[in-house]
DNA sequence: CGCTAACTGGCACTCGGTGCCATTCACACT
DNA sequence: AGTGTGAATGGCACCGAGTGCCAGTTAGCG
């Protein structure tokens, strides 16, 4: 199988089952039926998704992926916040015609708190590569407690940024991450 | 059965669960061998406990109900980093004798996916009290994006100090702690 | 056309979690 | 002490998620 045919399965698989998920709630819908709605055997979803509540998530190992090049792409010079906070504005910029979808995922990690959680294994990732990526910038271990400290916030903070704009119907992503980042670099004192 | 009967037993089978995990890994424990370590029954061991997860996190909604009346307990004037600040010293506060046992949770939330993952659902927690209580102080609407971000950013920041104390064997938390307070304050711009 | 390697999906199994229900136990009241 | 009542117990059957195994299918390639 060519690997373009994969990836189609793939997102005609999370299609079908956001939209299950939305309408029918994600506990009511099993495995079973996620793998007829994509056209496939249970067995074979469990080839394209890790778990259940991967579906949901879909995408976010690839924005990893770009935030960690978009990182490296920021001069040694800037310091962490601000490499971080250009970094992420690049990993959160989506095209208008994603956002319903976007919101749809955002709403699942919010409500189920199971696929919540799994978000936040996710993010660990994320947490890795900015302590890692500011603990070069500050010239200290990544493992020191400022840039542990800073990874874990600056995902918090995203997050954050992230219910605000759920909240709010109208609401654009782009000012609130960097209003959160505001706060973040000026500190809470 | 008296609730002190009761709290006995579910001492009994933490300590039997979280022995068993530190030394066979938590996966490869099963909610009989718990049960039976405990010595009740499979379906009792449920009554007990809501998950095999939450053996793990035992006294964590206690020190919720302790977060929220330690920020109560700190008056009006004072900023909410400060009285977070406060609070989470007062709730992280441990005798000695219990740091062994703290560590080897502490270390099972970090090194168990799933259990870490159940922990930042029950974190969510102690971000809705921090949230309400932050927009109190500054006389704002609890979902707005300034409390919206404190709460997460706070706990994420303790959450690194934790890290960071787990990997170093003879540190103190307290100091930790306050050194990721104080990073928050000041701000990492 | 035929070979090989990868993908598929059915089957059976384990384990976590839940509803149901008969039994047992603790406690209070007489 | 004796008894009744309500709660706690734990066995049983069941569901759904996730996995190992394997036979059948399909795709790609010489």
């Amino acid at each position: 199988m060519t690997s373009a045919t994969r990836t189609l399965r793939a997102r005609r698989l999370e299609a079908a089952a956001l939209e299950l998920f939305t309408v029918r709630g994600f506990d009511a819908v099993t495995v079973d039926d996620l793998a007829a709605a994509g056209g496939v055997g249970r067995r074979t979803f469990f080839r394209y998704f890790p778990t259940k509540l991967d579906v949901v998530l879909g995408q976010l190992d690839d924005a990893l992926a770009g935030l960690v090049s978009a990182l490296a792409a920021v001069p040694d010079t800037v310091d962490p916040t601000s490499a971080a906070r250009r970094a992420f504005l690049q990993v959160n910029a989506y095209s208008p015609d994603d956002e319903p979808v976007l919101r749809r995922r955002l709403t699942l990690i919010e409500t189920v708190p199971e696929v919540g959680a799994r978000a936040s294994v996710r993010y660990e990732g994320w947490e890795r590569a900015l302590a890692a990526d500011a603990a070069a910038r500050w010239g200290c271990a990544p493992g020191e407690l400022r840039p542990q400290v800073f990874a874990r916030v600056v995902v918090a903070a995203m997050r954050g940024a992230f219910t605000v704009w759920l909240a709010a119907p109208d609401a654009e992503l782009e000012p609130l991450v960097v209003a959160a980042f505001d706060d973040l670099a000026r500190g809470f004192g």
